[in-house]
DNA sequence: CCAATAGTGTCTGTGAGACAGTATCCG
DNA sequence: CGGATACTGTCTCACAGACACTATTGG
């Protein structure tokens, strides 16, 4: 009964890595090929190895499915998932993290043998293996509270964007639409959100934009709270 | 080389466990007994056992170190951490937990032979053994947003309370202090927040206070902001 | 009466939301 | 010129903070 003590287990790192595509909040999830749930789809991850710091397995992860630089994409812990029964192979508990990158051209660079691809939020959350619809369902509205209190929309955005790039992302993120001019005030008078760069971006049709670099400042003050607390399923 | 794709290591489970007394934010910590860090302060905790989810074990060691029911106290899990060399004694990863106490007759009932005492956090915030430093941060600045945006505040007062006890709250989780007529006009107001039992409470001296308990609401809409972002170290 | 705490009413500045109006591109 | 998008100005309402004032106890 000494077991009952020192339980010895294997600790996964699992990625929730989002980005905005064609106007939907999407999620980079991968076809399972091995024996649990295989030919599910299922968030990337993998098991934590000896020697590296969670963080660093989270990167490591990160590189190896989206062929990513983890140190300079926004990536945070989210939570720990550690049901007894949430993996068939046995005991294992997973730590998930929240990635938010910007619109990736082609996003399977991976070496593994499982396919990755871009899928919208809405298509995915309920058909995930594990307890990754739990997972994600997290993550999400974290990402929303993100985009709340700090400047994380920008890294959803490329280096470069207009207010109107921004926009769109809470907009596509929140599930709302948001009035351009009150969007535009708020947002140049918050310091240290979004620098000019000097340059513009001439659209299809329309006045040019002048385009953005993110800012300094990590926390919104004040916030830009959202209206109705979220009661979607 | 497949030690590398599959590590095993122990999971523990820490707890910080906050509450007011005597006008400070004080912390649960144990004076520990054995191995490393002997004689040292850190968080209470233990390891993960089979069959065990994450939060039941959390659960057992409130009960374990304080006898309170971590059923019915606040307990939310906070963070997860896994740097290498965080246990001399080899690879543990620890998923910490935040539990909110009323403040308490006597903490220490429990069986351990370790004692268990409060302490305020400013006493103890540099003198933890392992990593517990960080957690003890992470944990306080967690519960600080905590009061911001959910009813929190009414679980570190007992089962009723008045408008002033849970002002006190605010002001000494925050660190400042409080229009108490702003803010009683403000948590009153707010739908949900604090219901009215119809008795009061007669103080040594001034007018009765009317005894409130918690109210359903878990969100508040609007929150109650700080003013300065908390830049104390 | 005074001291002390509880609670109400009022003013003011700030910011969000609504929306008219102006600026600058393309065709 | 019209269509479309970017950006500015103005109004209104709600709320936070400051603070005068009233209410209710014990001594």
């Amino acid at each position: 009964m000494t077991d009952r003590e020192h339980l010895w287990l294997r600790l996964a790192v699992d990625l929730v890595i989002l980005t905005v595509r064609d106007g939907q909040l999407q999620v980079l999830v991968i076809e399972r090929a091995n024996d649990p749930y295989q030919g599910r789809m299922a968030l990337p991850g993998g098991f934590l190895r000896a020697g590296e710091d969670l963080r660093q397995a989270a990167e490591r992860e990160l590189v190896e499915e989206t062929s990513l630089d983890g140190a300079v994409l926004h990536l945070e812990q989210l939570a720990t998932y550690g049901a007894p029964d949430r993996d068939p192979r046995g005991r294992v508990v997973s730590v998930a993290y929240l990635a938010i990158a910007p619109d990736l051209p082609i996003p399977t660079a991976g070496s593994d043998a499982s396919r990755a691809c871009w899928a919208p939020v809405e298509d995915v959350r309920d058909d995930l293996a594990f307890d990754h619809n739990q997972i994600l369902r997290d993550a999400v509205e974290r990402a929303r509270t993100r985009l709340e209190f700090t400047t994380l929309a920008t890294v959803f955005c490329g280096p470069t964007f207009t207010v109107g790039d921004l926009r769109h992302v809470y907009e596509v993120v929140w599930d709302v639409t948001l009035d351009p001019r009150n969007f535009s005030r708020k947002v140049v008078q918050t310091p240290g959100f979004i620098e000019p760069t000097g340059t513009r971006r001439i659209p299809p049709t329309g006045r040019p934009a002048a385009l953005y670099r993110r800012g300094s400042a990590e926390a919104l003050h004040p916030p830009i709270l959202r209206a109705s607390p979220g009661t979607d399923g």
